[in-house]
RNA sequence: GGUGGCGUAGCUCAGUCGGUAGAGCAAACGGCUCAUAUCCGUUCGGUCAGGGGUUCAAAUCCCUUCGCCACUACCA
């Protein structure tokens, strides 16, 4: 039997886990209880990811180290996995000097086998702060949309994903100096000179290793589109310094080092560490993710591993769970949506309902949706009405008519029979990982126990014919105390509870099916407790929508017509000028004048709808205050309107015949002023403008130039954009 | 627009190598009273998103349309 090396994805340290998050934690942790009571030698290991760019700007913005911030996190974590009653043999984390040393070792190893290539990339350089800027820490104006204060990786303001070169009036994020560009080295690995290496071991670890399906397709398609060169090396201070020479003052990459970190969490666990990590032959490594961890986990990582030319542990098995939804929507740590761990807590429910309700609905194959009322239907149909009335029902029966005594009674061959096939399933899926699977067999085989004491009828037997009420309860307490057995990976406490009234305590997996060893009961208290209407009526508010959504909602938003009017401002506006845009091909640069002092330049992509004759010379209407954007590489400065139908093959710009820079005006609400504000395109569309009739509104209010409503030829009914 | 994924009962989801569809819940009815209004049984429920193709045989493989999701783009 090989040695069994459990991981669950390493949470990064910054935020709280949602309940979709804690999937993977609680999945290894029933795998690694499982194996543990089966008999195989495990070892489970997981932690907190702590270096990196995001830590690194969240503790200067809060004003305390890294570590610090680390800590505090860290202590969060921990707090919420030993409430849901995870049973870690090493809970760490990655800012250790372990896993320094490791992260170096295994960086060496790779250099020397020729699989780290050098690169020199031109990069900003702050002399007042002495240092290369990570990207984030640039701050400057977004060539985009002109946001002045936007971030060199992403432009908070658009979205757009930046390179820190591309800022027009760069600064530096710490001292706000102009920092400069200079030439500077950075560390690759060298990905596609290990994919060979890689394929060879993926294509058979992936069979042996019985990955999950979306783990095969996902890295299947990496291998398949090719790898590329993948940079290892970051301008930071929060990480594990480069032992190269050249390269002081750089650390590496977070998505380097936390994988890695799964094997310094099981240096500072043991002395012996080697046994695990660098014993294939004898140790199977199975890890819980989530999908979008995949490539991490089948590509860099195991390249990593291999690139090194030593012998290591590599992925076994592969779970890796799709997505949990939330009600209608989506968990999201960011917008603050969904149950998040601490607040599992709050609610009053035990970990073990909670932790019963993820496995049951694990989403193993397809995603899954929470819901507060299916929550509580499975929990009082399934668990309580199922699992917790047989132990209830059994134990009280047992107590009340056999005074809590085990009586004496016969091994029902059939029954056993029966027993021994269902745990026998429950076995096999457990010990390949299908944790849903085996949690509805022990329900079922929780089902046929009440269906047996159902047919039996020792209510009624007891006094007509009482050894086969005697036997019955004799074959239905050691079911009981097999469930005791079978359940505990799963639900710990619960399986401690029912465990406890039968005076019993060996959990072990090859005791299932011996009937020995029970005597006495004690009188049995209630498992759980009903989840009621209100209780659910009352969770699903408090945690319905994000917070900022709940503030909305009590202020009361004003009409739609009256937003558009006050936010947006659209204007007729001649075009001077029509040509075809350089580098696109559905795109016209259009010139405008707006009567304003300067004509405006838009780029529209009417290629194909209209030529440029038919469009020249004509008057349009203009969204005049949008932020700006750069349609490949030339700025547009608006957008003009267009009408289509729903079904999109009709597409008419609306022409109009109005003075240039006259204002288009919603029908009772427009007021003269002009709105200040640059809007977003996003914005724009989230108010969004119809046609109906011929005639183009916002809302039920019609849009009007010089008192006359504006109306579509072509366009009946359709949208505006 | 491109790429990938998904679409199966009222709901949430299974469905392996192609063999004319399953579970739980919900609903309806019946039974039992040991048990937390719990349990047992019966019934109802599906053109497997639509269309076409390959095949003796398609939820499954191929093409196509529609709808949803993710990433991405010259999205205006």
């Amino acid at each position: 039997m090989k040695k069994r090396l459990v991981t669950s994805a390493l949470p990064y340290v910054n935020n709280i886990p949602h309940l979709g998050n804690l999937i993977q934690v609680l999945s290894a942790d029933v795998f690694a209880r499982f194996c543990r009571q089966y008999g195989y030698e495990t070892l489970y290991v997981c932690g907190t990811d702590e270096y990196g760019t995001a830590t690194e700007t969240r503790a200067l913005q809060e004003g305390v180290t890294p570590r610090e911030l680390c800590d505090h996190y860290h202590k969060i974590h921990t707090d919420i996995y030993e409430w849901f009653g995870i049973e870690f043999d090493e809970w760490g984390r990655t800012s250790t000097p372990q896993q320094t040393e490791i992260v170096q070792h295994i960086f060496n190893k790779c250099d020397e086998a020729g699989f780290v290539r050098e690169q020199e990339i031109e990069q900003l350089f702050c002399a007042s702060c002495d240092r290369f800027l990570a990207d984030r820490y640039v701050h400057g104006e977004c060539p985009h949309c002109g946001y002045g204060d936007a971030r060199g990786d992403q432009c908070e303001d658009c979205g757009k994903l930046l390179d820190p070169t591309e800022l027009v009036k760069p600064r530096c994020g710490t001292c706000g100096a102009t920092p400069e560009l200079k030439s500077t080295k950075h560390l690759y690995i060298d990905l596609p000179k290990a994919l060979p290496k890689l394929q060879g071991w993926m294509s058979q670890a992936s069979v042996d290793g019985f990955w999950a399906k979306n783990a095969v397709k996902m890295t299947e398609s990496w291998i398949r589109d090719g790898l590329k060169e993948r940079c290892i090396t970051r301008d930071l201070k929060w990480g594990i310094p480069v032992p190269k020479e050249g390269y002081e003052g750089k650390v590496f990459y977070v998505w380097f080092d936390a994988p890695i970190g799964y094997i310094s969490i099981t240096m500072c666990h043991t002395d012996r560490w080697e046994d695990w990590w660098r014993d294939p032959d004898n140790t199977e490594l199975f890890q819980f993710i989530g999908k979008d961890n995949i490539p991490f986990h089948t590509v860099i990582f195991p390249s990593s591993l291999l690139a090194s030319g030593e012998k290591w542990t590599m992925l076994h098995h592969m779970s890796s769970s799709e997505y949990l939804n939330y009600e209608d929507t989506k968990f999201s740590k960011s917008k603050g949506i969904g149950v998040f761990g601490n607040d599992c807590k709050d609610t009053g429910i035990p970990a073990d309902v909670w932790r019963f309700y993820i496995y049951y609905n694990r989403p193993e194959t397809s995603d899954f949706k929470f819901t507060w009322k299916d929550f509580q239907e499975k929990v009082n149909s399934e668990l309580i009405g199922n699992l917790g009335n047989l132990v209830n029902r059994t134990l009280t029966f047992l107590k009340r008519f056999y005074d809590g005594k085990l009586p004496v009674g016969k091994r029902d061959e059939t029954f056993w029979e029966e027993v021994a096939r269902r745990e026998k399933a429950v076995t096999e899926k457990l010990d390949r990982a299908e944790l849903r699977d085996g949690l509805k067999e022990i329900l079922a085989l929780s089902g046929y126990g009440n269906k047996c004491f159902q047919d039996g009828e020792p209510w009624r037997t007891k006094t007509e014919d009482p050894q086969a009420a005697a036997d019955l309860l004799y074959n239905l307490a050691y079911l009981v105390r097999d469930l005791a057995i079978l359940i505990r990976p799963y639900l710990p406490a619960t399986s401690d509870a029912v465990a406890g009234f039968m005076n019993w305590s060996d959990f072990s997996w090859d005791r299932l099916g011996d009937l020995t060893g029970l005597g006495e009961f004690t009188k049995p208290q209630l498992l759980f407790k009903q989840l009621e209407e209100d209780q659910i009526e009352e969770l699903k508010v408090k945690y319905s929508g994000s917070q900022a959504e709940r503030q909305e909602a009590e202020k009361g938003e004003p009409a739609l017509e009256e937003q558009f009017a006050s936010e947006i401002d659209i204007r007729a506006a001649k075009i001077t000028s029509v040509s075809q845009h350089p580098d696109a091909e559905k795109l016209y640069v259009i010139t405008l004048d707006c009567g304003e002092e300067e004509d405006r330049t838009i780029c529209s992509g009417l290629v194909g709808h209209y030529t440029p004759e038919e469009l020249n010379g004509k008057t349009i209407l203009l969204v005049a205050n949008l932020k700006p954007a750069k349609l490949r590489g030339i700025k547009s400065n608006g957008m003009l309107l267009a009408a289509e139908t729903k079904d999109e093959k009709t597409m008419e710009v609306l022409f109009v015949q109005a003075e240039p820079g006259t204002r288009a005006l919603v029908d009772g609400f427009g007021d003269a002023s002009v709105p200040e504000k640059k809007i977003k395109i996003d914005r724009f569309f989230e108010l969004p403008l119809t046609v109906d009739g011929h005639t183009v509104k916002s809302g039920a209010a019609s849009l009007t130039l010089d008192g006359k409503s504006i109306t579509a030829e072509k366009v009946e009914t359709g949208s505006v954009g």
